[in-house]
DNA sequence: TCACTTTTTAGAATTATTCCAAACAATTGA
DNA sequence: TCAATTGTTTGGAATAATTCTAAAAAGTGA
């Protein structure tokens, strides 16, 4: 694993302070994790870290361009979406026009899914397959 | 396809004036359909009816319990959440905890996904498994 | 109709996130 | 090494989606 130092220099990002600090904090374990921007500016500012949570936001999106984070489910429309149809299906999400389309279940074999842990049973299952226009 | 005051009987939901007039937008024409609060709210307005935002976020929360909208896609944690994995792969997300679990892109095979439209290429590919504990 | 419960309403409050303009830090190239 | 330039950080204000609140209105059952 390399350290925050190498990482960014690799992602061709500046290395700044802020940015090491979020590296380290994010990465130095190796582990894979799940964060979100405020858990981040927390976690720093109980180090004693003082920083912006303006910069924590501006950071992991830099990240995310950079490659070395991934949004999760991020539905990149601010707003809900509903949908009328309630059966079981997926979606394309156009990115470029936000535009959603159905896809029937039927298209997409799902035959073994992984089981959730004891004690927790599916709720539901949905793919989302996003698009960009070239 | 029934009417709105049929499908708010059957939903069990009391027969209001809001209510009816969001049913029928959203499902006389018995096409599938992609909404937003907002987007309700402005096309009510837009034919004259009054009603409030509010009323538009409780009667869509109310038509999803009822089973008669579905939310796309919908974090359930209002934060975005970065993931420090960044190859393919897929989450169980436990309602009950909101906690996300990565689930490794072998455990599912798709090997056959419908391809966009003409013009627009896959960027991504997110099974979500929605868990609730029992 | 009367009492009771559920909805609706307008506006205030909350929350996540972005914008802003100024201060600061890193880099370039003389 | 020093300015000049460019990119980053900062705190606070601004924005946008959503929820809350308390009061008014509407629906329900006897």
């Amino acid at each position: 694993m390399r350290d925050a130092h190498d990482l960014l220099e690799a992602a061709s990002l500046r290395i700044t302070q802020p940015r090491l600090q979020i590296a380290r904090l994010l990465f130095a374990d190796g582990m894979d994790r799940h964060v979100t921007a405020e858990q981040v500016f927390a976690q720093l500012t109980d180090n004693g870290v003082h920083i912006a949570l303006a910069t924590v936001y501006n950071t992991l999106g830099h990240f995310v361009e950079a490659g070395l984070l991934r949004p999760v489910n991020s539905p990149r429309s601010d707003a809900s979406i509903y949908d009328t149809n309630t059966t079981a299906h997926h979606h394309f999400l156009n990115e470029t026009s936000g535009e959603l389309t159905d896809i029937p279940a039927e298209a997409i074999p799902l035959d073994l899914l992984p089981q959730p842990e004891d004690g927790s049973a599916i709720v539901s299952c949905e793919l989302v397959i996003r698009t960009r226009e070239t």
